[in-house]
RNA sequence: GGUCCCGUAGCUCAGGGGAUAGAGCAACUGCCUUCUAAGCAGUCGGUCGCUGGUUCGAUUCCAGCCGGGAUCACCA
């Protein structure tokens, strides 16, 4: 089983998700071709305070706005009115702070949050009108993130959402407290202590009795391991800031018995960074996910527009091509790097489309396509003790007998990177072979035709590794 | 402060106990009447963070240090 993804129903999907969701994806894929099976999951936390804070502001400032009504996407909309909680809860806070209140004091005594926290037992109540709000709203941010994950070519096989766990993960706790695997404090909070274990105690439930992040992550868990009893590997595609927190997961699962706790792995990628740093939400740095598709597609389409090779082609196709290009650059440009490494994105340089990059193994791809495209499969024939191979050729063969190697590595590792920069050079090789060596033009019949039979070998290697990270591979560009 | 991760060309990144450490971008030279130039051929560019250790051999493994990041909430 592979997670990925796991995203808050607050606001839009971004750059941060964008390297998740291809990483994910890619392992999945580069998984199941060694012969696993996979089953892709989402865990979609669609409950909790963040989502409470949306609906607040909304229901303060929103005049009933909708989607429809406002023509914004779903979840740009319901990530609109965070923004609006955040600012109101900013100015609250300063005026609290005006009148002598501490910054703590004022975080937590600031009306809107007191609100957004009312909100939240409500809604653990089951409040009718705070329910159907929370419905409401949701629903408009499932439809966007359908429309992105279209867009981005990736899908799951099982949706999990935290609504449907969290209360099974609170039942967990409890059972734990009964059974003395966790403690209780005066104020009525529920701790499990993992100080045996090298780390600290961690709170589970509140005094309050509401859920936390980690009761629902203890709650999906469970349900997952009953779903799927024969799960060998769990993959949780998530970035390296909650290393703790899997940690502290993981250990709590061993605790209440569950055997299934020692298959759990973290898959932890490093941060997308701005030249300027971390991306900020609150500063407006955060590189959204559709601008970004709509960007490189974009650039595709400019790039192609100046070559004029795609003139025979009606307007739809060529839009096809576009995103298809488009996605290849940015995919390929978030894979290539080892997860475990932080990267850096720059906006003012965007993506390359040249030298080391997704469209450049589409490229090498569509000149495969195209001698393929000029002969006829049945006078490809060609006698092999006829044939005597050149430098370039016998580096292609070197490279195309890897590939195993490399995919059993990618797997063991958890790093599609290395299949990425595979087809790079498997590409790089095909392309100086290609400008250098006569295909077509080579008169003696047997070396042609060998010739051809390496294109067609090369071209199907790279799709299928390109595949495997979610990359397609057009037949002209 | 504890724990974890990263440090390789101006920039972005590969690599990995063994020979002259690679690629892309940037800069500069050539190459489209010849299978699509999103390309090819080439020039320039590196005491692989520092110091020790293991080893016949370390950029790679180990330790310490320095620099950068993450994390240690009744946040998610």
């Amino acid at each position: 089983m592979v997670e990925y993804s796991s995203p808050n129903t607050n606001k839009p999907l971004h750059l941060g998700h964008l390297r998740n969701i291809f990483l994910g994806y890619a392992v999945a894929e580069i998984l199941k071709a060694i012969g696993h099976k996979v089953t892709k999951v989402q865990i979609i936390n669609d409950r909790g305070i963040h989502i409470c804070k949306s609906m607040v502001a909304w229901q303060k400032f929103g005049n009933g706005e909708t989607p429809e009504s406002s023509g914004i996407k779903g979840d740009k909309l319901v990530g609109k009115y965070y923004v609006e909680f955040d600012k109101l809860y900013k100015t609250q806070q300063a005026e609290l702070m005006a009148k002598g209140k501490t910054e703590e004091e004022a975080k937590q005594e600031a009306p809107v949050m007191l609100e957004a926290q009312e909100m939240l037992r409500k809604w653990e109540m089951k409040d009718q009108e705070v329910y159907g709000l929370w419905q409401k709203m949701n629903g408009w941010v499932y439809k966007g993130f359908e429309s992105t994950y279209s867009a981005m070519g990736v899908d799951f096989d099982k949706l999990y959402y935290e609504s449907d766990s969290y209360l099974l993960g609170k039942d967990e706790v409890l059972k734990g407290l009964e059974k003395g695997i966790f403690f209780q404090r005066e104020d009525g909070s529920i701790w499990v202590d993992l100080t045996e274990e090298g780390l600290d105690q961690k709170a589970l439930l509140r005094k309050d009795g509401t859920s936390m992040y980690i009761t629902q992550d203890i709650g999906t868990a469970i349900m997952r391991f009953r779903d799927f009893p024969d799960t060998v590997y769990q993959i949780y595609t998530v970035g390296n800031e909650q290393e703790y927190h899997f940690n502290v997961l993981f250990k709590i699962l061993k605790k209440l018995g569950w055997q299934q706790a020692d298959a759990c792995y973290h898959l932890s990628y490093g941060m997308v960074e701005l030249p300027e740093g971390k991306m900020k939400s609150r500063e407006g740095t955060v590189v959204d996910a559709d601008d970004l598709i709509a960007v490189m597609a974009g650039v595709a389409k400019e790039v192609a527009e100046e070559q004029g090779k795609l003139d025979g082609l009606v307007e739809s196709e060529k839009e096809l091509l576009y995103h298809t290009i488009g996605m290849a650059a940015l995919k390929y440009f978030l894979l290539r790097v080892d997860p475990v490494k932080n990267m850096l994105f720059n906006p003012k340089e965007s993506i390359d489309f040249n030298g080391h990059t997704g469209p450049f193994i589409q490229y090498g791809y569509v000149r495969t396509r195209a001698i393929l495209r000029k002969t006829e499969k049945s006078v490809r024939k060609f006698d092999l003790s006829k044939v005597v191979l050149n430098q370039a050729e016998k580096s292609i063969i070197v490279k195309l007998h890897d590939f195993p190697e490399v995919l059993a590595e990618a797997a063991k590792r958890y790093n599609p990177g290395l299949v990425a920069n595979y087809c790079f050079e498997l590409v790089k090789d095909f392309n100086s072979f290609y400008q250098n060596v006569p295909i077509l033009r080579e008169e003696n019949i047997d070396l042609r035709n060998f010739r051809i039979a390496l294109c067609d070998k090369v071209g199907s290697l790279v799709q299928a590794g390109m595949r495997l990270l979610g990359i397609e591979m057009p037949e002209r560009m």
